[in-house]
DNA sequence: CCTACCGATCGGTAGG
DNA sequence: CCTACCGATCGGTAGG
């Protein structure tokens, strides 16, 4: 009779979040039911509620989930490598690597700008933008030693290569097949033409060899 | 007595279209009722119905006539310049004025994505993957011919610009907000930004000019 | 965490 | 194109 009464089975709560995780992202809010959240799990649908107040309140959670491993992840990511000029490419490397090691958090990010523009755009200026002027700073820094191109927008080319990389994972399911390789999966290929665009048209010259 | 028998009111058809094709896009299928798109439209929800055997087949009918004007687009994209180096250039702006002269069609394109990977898959390798290579040909030729970059991975290359300019033009409401601009909307920044970064990643050498 | 249950809303039908 | 209506399912509550 120790550890028996009414603890509310601590993992549980993690496990609601991680199925109703991966159905958010794959099916989208609206056409995940309580249930079928309730059934990845293993327990019947008021249960779930008896975790979470209410559907609403699960979405917010997940997302809140999401937004703290951005947090987590992006001091990582700006530091990712200390290599001079390659600074960036490195850091788009790793959050690719970011992205890909979770293939929902791309896919819930992108419902989530769909879904939720105004909710979603709050969140972004709050997590997200306090750390774009130490981008765009050492953008503006290569531009003035010349060896980053004049015409670069920095802002917009940071957002740009942020949009590119999540839509690129998101879709990679889809976009597999869109041709067949012999060597390689289709969505390696694309990271690495992804990499090689966002490196090329920022810097100035050809190949750095 | 000429023509008020049982005709069929022949624009009601088109109306409801139209407005099923702007909430799918803004707040996804799930999300939208039929009693919503009826009261847009300004009937009920019951004479929807008429118009469409169900709910699913008039999502059928709206994604069927976006791909209509795609593939009615893409010839006109494809040859929209004859300069020379400058084409793709060129068709790449085409690309963004046709995503962009109807809003929807860029979200509708994102979600259908996201919702049905499966069925989406099916219709752009049914209507666009065989223009590609048409462009894939044009790059490769230019690599022999020494304009454009060795590196580049032609099949990737234009799917990552199709993806990029979709996404944005997308997500463009959300963005426009990261940043206050002055002199112009953000969105319009992005758009400038996400062509020359498909230029420049594209042709070697400095500036065009 | 379960059973039993409920009001609301959904897509769709009947029948003019 | 409408009113009247229905079975199914949804999110959520009650009460253990």
């Amino acid at each position: 009779m120790a550890r028996s009464a009414e603890q509310p089975a601590p993992e549980m709560r993690d496990r609601i979040l991680s199925e109703a995780t991966r159905l958010f992202a794959t099916r989208g809010f609206e056409s995940t039911t309580i249930q079928a959240v309730a059934e990845a799990v293993g327990i019947r649908a008021p249960s779930v509620i008896h975790h979470f107040p209410s559907k609403a309140a699960l979405r917010e959670q997940v997302v809140e989930d999401l937004m703290s491993h951005w947090k987590n992840e992006i001091p990582r990511l700006l530091t990712a490598a200390r290599s001079g000029e390659d600074r960036l490419s490195s850091a788009l490397e790793a959050l690719v690597q970011f992205l890909m090691a979770d293939p929902y958090r791309a896919r819930l990010a992108l419902r989530e700008l769909l879904d939720r523009p105004g909710e979603t755009r709050g969140l972004i200026e709050q997590h997200l933008l306090p750390w774009m002027p130490l981008v765009t700073d050492y953008i503006r820094l290569g531009q003035q030693t010349g060896v980053v191109r004049e015409d670069v927008d920095p802002e917009s080319y940071v957002v740009e290569v942020i949009i590119m990389a999540i839509s690129t994972v998101a879709l990679g399911e889809v976009l597999d097949t869109v041709q067949s390789r012999d060597d390689e999966d289709r969505l390696s290929a694309m990271i690495r033409e992804l990499v090689r665009m966002a490196r090329d048209s920022l810097f100035v010259g050809g190949e750095p060899a």
